[in-house]
DNA sequence: CTATATCATCGACATTTTAGATGGATTAAC
DNA sequence: GTTAATCCATCTAAAATGTCGATGATATAG
């Protein structure tokens, strides 16, 4: 791409010129002399190789290129302001990006919520978002991935929120031998059938959730292929209740109930990677992210 | 709008900065000196209110703000190129406007194919397309208010090249009295039936072509006008052949046979309103009819 | 016909941009 | 570890560019 012939403030000048009608009113619009406006429209049609206004009376009236060109040239300065206007958010403190980091664990239709809210009331900031498991959210803590966490635990040196529940609970597919017992099931029972674990993301340490030393053991990295093999039928899994809403309600998945268990509740914690250097856009999702957290407790 | 406080070049020294990795590579690049660079940075960012780029060792680095507004900046000169691509072609004679004027007798398939080979061929002139009867398409000619004339005859003064035959012939609705009788018939029976006619759409004179003096008499401005009446079984009308031909073959509207009558043809010709001003695009849309009229007289 | 308005043009002046030189800081080479 | 090279900021003088006010030509309104 090679450098531009005319300026923008030409463009400027053209736009207003049209508007007012004359040369003489741009001047007076603008705030410079009739000389000014001449030179600059004199310069534009140069650097075009084309006539913008024709001579009639003594009068400049557009031509019908001109006409053409204002409308793109009016696009031009719509743009043009358009990034100034992004440079002012920005100098205004508004971050560029947010860098934000959940457990799998976390309910979906919450995050969706809040991004809708989000982006009705901040335009500048992209998100970028994140999804890992247990010890791979807290590292993003430490190494500053992220600037904000959503965990089910608090690493040490942080100050955390509590935001809500994440309902954790053991399910099958609905043709699975253990779904068809159709009655409270032992321990030993799930032992005796294959499970399924989400493994975890962090490659430091080596944390599985809810390993119960099954005989046969399927390992995952996250939810979705979880889910998947749990749906073919090929284990139990334990998942959290509020992404599997729609499997309960067809049918298709079928919660275990084990004597003298009942469903895990796990607290899920707001991180802040560094309160301090948090920005508008993210002190804003985080204080979303509470306010919805709160209300969708009280719906689920 | 207010005035923009970002001129387009130091968007694009900006850009080339970036590309370039270094102020003093954009220097080599712009063929300008290293403190020039500089000065439009420091400038920029002044308007900006924006820090684009962070020293880092003795290498300037973009930061995020810097890379997020390099893409909207990039689209801003990508415009410009493109407002300045089309003073080009202005500046080489294509002219923004090219208004045409076409009989309704002509096939509306015809025109859509010029259309489209003609947008492939030339992006910057719009085309300004109007519809009229009989003398409204001449007078067009007559007071430069079309470049083009579609019509079926040349008036005085013009020249004109014949472009193709607008077959017409008298039709109704399958279920019309006329319809049922099921054999030829005489002018005598026509007239006794209401008649479907196309009025002048110039003020100035008033030609209805086809007028038999039937009994009653129904006036209409349009061919869609007219083809709506007679599919309401209100009458018959005279039509072009070629622009009821989804009407023909399921059946809704019938051709009347009148004894020793055929259908009749009707030169349809092309007049330039001057020849000698025409530019490329005319030049091209004309080459394009002719070229497609061609093609569709032996098709049909 | 006269007064007024519009735009082009010109020379003087003001502002902005540029180049070249210098210096500080960092990296690469030896 | 010393030296050389690279990179960017800053300064000043010169060049380029934009601005102003005056003047003139032409067209419109009264």
């Amino acid at each position: 791409m090679k450098e531009p012939a005319v300026s923008l403030e030409q463009w400027y000048i053209f736009k207003i010129v049209v508007e007012q009608g004359s040369f003489q009113g741009a001047a007076d619009y603008l705030i410079k002399s009739q000389s000014s406006i001449s030179y600059a429209i004199q310069k534009l049609q140069d650097n075009l190789g084309v006539r913008l206004f024709e001579q009639q009376g003594r009068r400049a009236v557009v031509t019908d290129m001109g006409k053409k060109m204002l409308t793109q040239a009016d696009e031009l300065l719509m743009q043009a302001a358009s990034i100034e206007q992004l440079a002012e958010e920005y100098s205004a403190g508004w971050e560029p990006l947010l860098k934000v980091m959940t457990t799998q664990l976390f309910p979906q239709p919450l995050l969706t919520d809040v991004l809708a809210l989000f982006a009705q009331q901040c335009t500048v900031t992209s998100i970028d978002f994140q999804q890992g498991t247990l010890s791979g959210v807290t590292d993003a803590a430490t190494y500053g991935t992220a600037d904000l966490i959503i965990s089910s635990q608090i690493p040490t040196g942080f100050t955390g929120e509590k935001l809500c529940l994440a309902q954790l609970s053991r399910f099958v597919h609905h043709q699975h031998p253990l779904a068809l017992l159709n009655r409270p099931l032992t321990l030993a029972e799930l032992k005796s059938h294959a499970q399924i674990v989400m493994s975890d993301s962090s490659s430091l340490r080596s944390v599985d959730a809810g390993w119960l030393g099954s005989q046969q053991r399927w390992t995952v990295n996250n939810f979705h292929e979880s889910l998947s093999l749990v749906k073919q039928g090929l284990g139990h899994a334990t998942l959290p209740v509020s992404r599997i809403q729609d499997e309960l309600a067809n049918g298709e998945l079928v919660e275990l109930i084990i004597e003298d268990h009942v469903r895990l509740d796990l607290s899920l914690y707001l991180v802040y990677a560094n309160k301090k250097t948090l920005g508008p856009a993210g002190l804003l999702f985080a204080k979303l992210l509470k306010q919805q957290a709160k209300q969708y407790v009280i719906d689920g």
